[in-house]
DNA sequence: GAAACCTTGACACGACCGTGGTAAGGTTCC
DNA sequence: GGAACCTTACCACGGTCGTGTCAAGGTTTC
């Protein structure tokens, strides 16, 4: 059979069975499910959960905010409103570096970020 | 003078104070400010902030979330990947008619395309 | 020169997010 | 028929979000 279960899935994309379970509730990725209710993670389902790990640690933007893109391009309506809030934004060419609310949006998870990759990946929980 | 005070905007807009400076340091709306380093916030902030309003009422968004839709404005990069990987997504043809579908893709990436060319080569990614 | 504003900074708190664990029960495999 | 997996449903925990409040100090206005 061309498809893993969810253990397997976790094994080879580096999440866990749980956060697999989690990223199905928040809509990202639904895998398909066998006839008894197990979740069958095909190729297509695979890559995407890499790509998924992928956006979310290079970026550092969390499930939610994808969903919340997901949902920009379903609800056009959403994503007019969302596009007519940015209109009305004044332009500033070349005023002020934009770096700077940015870096106050990374702050808060650098620490955790250096906290993590100072901390080796030992099994945390015994 | 043609500016309030934040007290006087957050009357006028239904935030508190305490929102108005919540807002500007997520970067969403920064009013100038007085010699005095006092937030003076014009006619435009102020439509703005009655706007974001109806924004996170009516579709019940977060301003966390306006916050990356603006970050996947300015980010080209950020757009693509996040793109990218939703190019990978199965269609679900019934759901959405295809024509509008379509319509919405196109869109995007004129908007987007206007973006890249309009932003400055800042994409020095970290 | 005092009242009434403004500033930043901090503590607090409920709600949700990301994540792990565990329990109670069904399925698959050998 | 038991081991090893799967399911859902909870509890827990630290972190962030949205929000209020308070303190210590500067500014504006009369």
């Amino acid at each position: 059979m061309d498809a893993l279960t969810i253990q397997e899935a976790a094994q080879t994309t580096d999440w866990s069975p749980r956060m697999l379970r989690y990223i199905e509730r928040a809509g990202l990725i639904e895998p398909r499910r066998s006839q008894a209710g197990y979740r069958l993670y095909g190729p297509g389902e695979l890559q995407r959960l890499r790509t998924l790990r992928e956006l979310t640690t290079r970026y550092d933007i969390g499930l939610g905010e994808i969903g919340f893109a997901m949902r920009l391009r379903r609800d056009a309506e959403l994503a007019g409103a969302v596009d007519a809030w940015f209109e009305a934004q004044p332009r500033r060419p070349e005023e002020v570096p934009p770096a700077e609310w940015l870096r106050w949006e990374q702050d808060k998870h650098s620490k955790l970020l250096a906290l993590a990759a100072a901390a080796p990946p030992a099994t945390s929980h015994a």
